[in-house]
DNA sequence: TGCTAACAGTGACAATGTCACATAGACGCG
DNA sequence: CGCGTCTATGTGACATTGTCACTGTTAGCA
């Protein structure tokens, strides 16, 4: 499979839209664009709104928040195969708010114009279906996370994300800073914890590295909720 | 007015919609049915998908959610004026998710099936535009939401919701449980956050109610965000 | 080599959550 | 009226989490 036909052939690849009608992958495929970003680029954030739709076609794009007092959370993350639904149709009302877009590895995506977004919605159901599926995924995470935030103990969250961002992998590259943003709290208590993990040896530490050592005791853990 | 004008002219009264095309508005009130609920319907909820979607013309629905650990939290209130957009889109996709609606008040709605729901978003540039800004609205809520459960104090938070909930008057008919449902913590620590504001004759309590002395002040400890 | 960031550890303390109670008002009913 | 029985609120002990002010450690680089 050489470069071309994978740039015109994307919408195949693409869970939610390789039902689509044949005239509306047409149309999606003639009037959008494939862009390539390198990690970290902001794609959007404040003062940075984006002008087109995105579809994931590999890498990953991290979503946060920066609150007027300084403290930061990663509010969901959109993975190959997955659209930023949202942000277009968001930053549509307000391209005032506080979220930021980040590339977290090299992205290739494809753009659709708003104005395009705008016409498929109004001439395909099933790319209805797909956007208000987005909508709709994306909303109940958030009624989870809440939940999560509001409830959940720091152990039992933190077990959870090691496990998530392991990958099926036992060593994890970051920070407890990283780490702290990802759950929206201090580095010291992500310390405090790890700690904790090392000492039942669940987890093994080293600077900028996490290893798992007992992923049934931390998926165990992760699990009570 | 009599109460026949009010039935079939409501999309003039409704912010949103009353700039949407004649043939639209026209195709909104012949396809919807106007509804009325008593107070504490349960209008959606684990197992109780709505059919419909609402458009409030009177009363204040809340949608609240309640975690496996038994914890509720109030997760946001759809007013006079607005719509159930994400009920509907979203039990599309998920009708097992564990949020539920109550009226919080005697409620009358305007219903519009699914079916017209999609022909609209199909038909009419302003009433997808209404749609997305909803959505919007709603995801950019729940984002300061998250900020404000992960990183905002309780005493902050507690003053803000009185604020809210008094709307202008002076007396609040709640109780301390409700209170923490509100801001998804436990009792005790409203009793505690409320007794120091008594104490600072920024309030008075008794039972069941709590009576705002000095606005001025709360506003103040609110506005520390 | 030595400087400078970034990364991690620590202890004291404050804020919040949890638990197991105690106390008090409201209300119906014999 | 007196009595039970709700619901609402108060309280103290303790665990967990957040905050602050530090210290120590490591990697990268001029």
């Amino acid at each position: 499979m050489n470069p071309e036909e994978i740039d015109t052939e994307w919408v195949e690849r693409f869970p939610g839209l390789s039902r689509l009608e044949p005239t509306t992958k047409k149309l999606l495929l003639q009037r959008s664009t494939v862009v390539s970003m390198p990690e970290t680029t902001v794609i959007f954030g404040p003062g940075k709104s984006p002008e087109n739709m995105l579809f994931l076609l590999s890498g990953t794009v991290r979503v946060q928040q920066v609150s007027e007092t300084g403290h930061e959370i990663v509010l969901y993350r959109i993975n190959a195969g997955e659209s930023c639904v949202l942000t277009t149709a968001c930053l549509l009302a307000y391209d005032d708010y506080s979220a930021e877009g980040i590339a977290e590895s090299a992205v290739r995506a494809a753009a659709v114009p708003r104005q395009v977004f705008d016409d498929l919605v109004a001439q395909s159901p099933s790319f209805r279906n797909f956007v208000f599926a987005a909508f709709s995924k994306r909303i109940t995470d958030l009624f989870l996370m809440i939940d999560e935030v509001a409830f959940q103990r720091m152990d039992v969250r933190l077990a959870h994300k090691l496990i998530e961002l392991s990958k099926g992998r036992d060593q994890i590259s970051t920070t407890h800073q990283k780490l702290s943003v990802e759950l929206g709290t201090a580095r010291e208590v992500i310390s405090r914890q790890l700690q904790e993990f090392q000492r039942r040896a669940w987890v093994e530490q080293s600077r900028g590295t996490v290893k798992i050592l007992d992923r049934a005791q931390l998926e165990k853990l992760a699990a009570r909720d």
